[in-house]
DNA sequence: ACTCACTCGGGTAATTTGGGAG
DNA sequence: TATGTCCAAATTACCCGAGTGA
């Protein structure tokens, strides 16, 4: 019945998540009656969920992905800078991550823009300067649109002041990292354990 | 089978449908029988349903349209303009069209950019000069993007210099219009007929 | 006009779902 | 709060004869 993995878009009864979330089909009809999770209906009334806002009820009450929703499930992140050396490497450090982390590289401010409108990432790594673009300005926007409030951003800088870290801080940054940026620190916004150290 | 995107008076089999909506031919089928979804005959008595009555049906009923009905819908067409005296004066001369065109209104350069990925409209109109954001580079950008070099791209200004249009055209501007904009060329550009002229 | 492979329609049976009271 | 049970209704599954399209 309900596939061995699931695509972000894929369409699920209440029984199917019932079964992902070993819970009582019941249960998910009233949570989703109660609003907790997104659904629609059919012209009969049936309920249909998206995989993709059963991840995001998931994360909002922190309840663990089952397997098969581990790749609707994918962190995405959005890497912005106009130094490409940084940015590939930042996409080297990534690559171990990568049944967890989906990780988009972009050059520039205009085009990485657009691309947090049609991807809607989880992170945006944005360095502050970019040519025509206020890193710290985006920041600001992207908190004050409920689109996108919730994306936590992470400005990052070749060079830190104090001075940046609060103006970052007051429009809404979620950390202000130094390059090269610090993967488990990201990794960490992401809700993610960071790599174990061993011992 | 199902082509990978689908125009608005594309033809679909009750398969075809069932397929985008993830549901069982048998449900199309008596979803037609019962009215909800539009649909006629060929003379063998095989259902035929147009994407657009197609996408009637997913907007009546609040179900998510996928991403390969996306442009059977309405022509959508996103204006930018910091003016928003001249902003509301658009969204008012579009109201009589509002059954074949979807426009969104928005104030702010990194807004709109975001909205661009999100919305993927068919039209951008956008003053030359917003606040941060150049509204020649926009164009350029977006021409330059495989994502979104179908847009037709409308620069708008209150002043009109040669020297302008010359900039604009060459970024991949499709026109360049003088505030107030005249709605009859935005809808030709969509590739809808302007209102005939009464004789 | 004919064949061929495939798809679709109508009908019915099997399975799943919704809603509400327990 | 989460679960289990009832019945009516929605959705799905399957049949074969016929339509479609190349």
């Amino acid at each position: 019945m309900t596939p061995e993995t699931i695509t972000p878009d894929q369409l699920l009864t209440s029984t199917q998540v019932g079964n992902l979330l070993q819970v009582n089909p019941s249960s998910v009809k009233k949570w989703v009656n109660d609003g907790h999770i997104i659904a629609f209906r059919t012209p009969g009334g049936h309920r249909r969920i998206r995989a993709s806002d059963l991840v995001m009820f998931l994360d909002h009450h922190k309840i663990p992905v089952p397997r098969p929703l581990a790749n609707a499930a994918r962190r995405r992140v959005l890497a912005v800078d106009d130094d490409t050396i940084q940015l590939k490497a930042l996409g080297r450090a990534f690559k171990r991550f990568a049944d967890k982390v989906e990780v988009t590289l972009i050059e520039n401010g205009i085009d990485a823009l657009v691309e947090i409108g049609a991807m809607r990432p989880h992170a945006l790594l944005i360095d502050v300067y970019m040519p025509g673009i206020d890193g710290i300005e985006v920041c600001r926007r992207l908190k004050s649109n409920p689109a996108t409030k919730d994306i936590a951003v992470i400005i990052t800088s070749g060079r830190m002041t104090g001075e940046l870290e609060q103006s970052a801080r007051a429009a809404g940054a979620r950390r202000v990292l130094r390059k090269p940026v610090d993967v488990a620190t990201v990794l960490d916004e992401l809700g993610l354990s960071p790599p174990q150290p061993t011992r």
